[in-house]
DNA sequence: TATGAATGAGTGTTCATTCAT
DNA sequence: CATGAATGAACACTCATTCAT
């Protein structure tokens, strides 16, 4: 039942392919070089059906963006089975060294969309922002789990630290970039368990 | 000083304007956003006149990221007069935060530009990963002068830590949040000078 | 017949009747002369919508040689139902001869366009190219037909004298210079045919 | 005191040399396809500094093309001093095949002009049919001194031939054409003769 | 005279969006 | 709902011509 028919009935699985499509190609190769016809294509879709689905461009980037949202929502479910803050949170890390041969090719998803989206007014830059902060409240939860104070600082701290890394992984095309710093990030975590006293 | 007139001799200042112009309305509005007019109308110059200087836009795209390489040239010259590497790199930390108010509105220069352009394969994505590699040069020489054997994983993190919290702050809108990262990096800083045994 | 939709499907002829205006305007104003625009104009085509079909202006010239292919191609068809091959070839003679009033103003549709293309590099002066040959090789067959062994260096002298009085028809803008030819190489047509010794 | 400074006292050269380089390109590149920028450039002249020179493009174009009319002129009178009329006439036959490599490569000069300038109504038309009527009717005083009535007709038919075949062997990047067609028109030349009865 | 620089009207091409069926 | 086709407003880039010195 979930997230069926949000506007269309019909079962076509259109608008689903559609959404999946501009969430790759918009992540490859960013919101402005991609064209409508390129997503049609990807998702094999004619591109005057594409309007009857989304009313304009923007729209459809939204409902990219706020898939990109639905993901990530499903990975921090999964992480919320862990039985330990830190460990949700380093397994957090070790889900983005996994992703990083994509991140050499093309970044973070979010957080290159984040950076082309910032510069416009259009209110897309909130919808991107919002995932960012669904990711930011939850890895602030854990370390308030843990028992820190500065959770908040600290969730600023790692999320920056895998934003910094993604576009330096990505600048440099090298994905052992974001593996030293994922040992790093995990080994920064485990020091800030408090110590049983 | 002393590289007046890199390629035109006549001192009319065009081609700096120009330059300087493609600089800040890159960054304000990203390269693929900004268009050849956006850039003349901010230097004042006749469009057709562009034409005369850079034969392309992707050209004035270059001279623009080189533009920024300079200036990072001449900030990381100034804090080599600094006596200690850690100084260095604090100051070099402070440096961020006061741009913190143009990092809300646009992000690091240096890396949305990356982010963009690391998606294309014209050669402009190696002449910004040439700035940010001078960066980090420059940030692992800091932390090799103060003894550490893992110098260049350590500038890593910390030019992740800012190009990240580049990004949130942007997303965000809030200055406040590279301040407060700010002073976290400059505590880590002094954490990792080696103690006098 | 049967080369209806030779690409598009939709009936509403405006591929066609672009191939023909195009066809047409680069006859009389010459290929760089003429500007997508001009095209357009003349077939009552939106500017934009021209690039539906063509997907630059090089291809659109391609498929006006092409259509001009066609029409000698239908040409030489309607010749080869004569009888004899020296009346054939007058009859082409008497054909260019009809046409003397165009090419009084235009030049040869074949030959200005191979003049003006020769001179690139980038593919279309072979097309016109195989237009040419076409021409030359019926023009051999027939000569071969009336059992000269010199066909082709008779068929290049023939096609060379039409070319040749099209442009001095065309410079002086003098029809009568293509009459006056036209009966010159009649008569020599006839002084090729062996006699029945 | 032939063609020394038309406009121009100063014996720089530059005038001759931009004539000189505008008529190689032109020959090489056509009209259309050639800036001044590119003629200055060969005639290693200011850009600017051509419109000292020439008020515009095409007062530029015409004195290439009486620049050709000069070296016609020249040809011709060298042909002049040979005793037989039949014999110039096969000399300047046997000039166009000493240039066949050129004329594969760009065509007749002259022939290639005319073709382009053509489709214009502006005058420069009118120029480089001064210069083809000037070989007409040289070709036709030779006829004529061989005794024939038709000179006239004959010279279209020779010069037709030239064009014709300039245009095919540049079509076809043949040069062989050229000499085999010269070969031909030879033999047809020495047909004309009136034999001594 | 000489010359680098300036200017602006095109030109080919792209693309989001709309329309007719 | 579906779809090929239509539309027009950009945009990067070119070039003849002019200008200031």
């Amino acid at each position: 039942m979930a997230d069926s028919g949000t506007t269309t009935g019909r079962r076509s699985g259109k608008r689903e392919r559609l959404v999946a499509a501009a969430a790759r190609v918009l992540h490859e190769q960013g919101v402005e070089k991609t064209t409508i016809a390129d997503i049609a294509r990807t998702a094999d879709v004619p591109v005057g059906n594409v309007y009857y689905y989304f009313k304009t461009k923007d729209q459809l980037v939204e409902a990219a963006i706020e898939e990109q949202g639905r993901t990530l929502h499903t990975l921090l479910a999964a992480l919320d089975r862990l039985p330990e803050p830190q460990g949700r949170l380093k397994a957090l890390v070790r889900g983005w060294v996994d992703q990083r041969d994509l991140a050499a090719r093309y970044g973070c998803p979010t957080g290159s969309m984040a950076s082309e989206l910032d510069k416009r007014a259009d209110g897309l830059d909130r919808v991107v922002a919002d995932v960012m902060r669904r990711l930011l409240d939850w890895t602030e939860h854990q370390f308030q789990a843990m028992g820190r104070a500065d959770a908040r600082e600290l969730a600023v701290a790692l999320i920056s630290a895998y934003q910094g890394v993604s576009l330096l992984t990505n600048t440099f095309r090298d994905p052992d970039l974001m593996a030293a710093e994922g040992e790093r990030l995990e080994r920064w975590i485990d020091s800030l368990v408090r110590p049983p006293s």
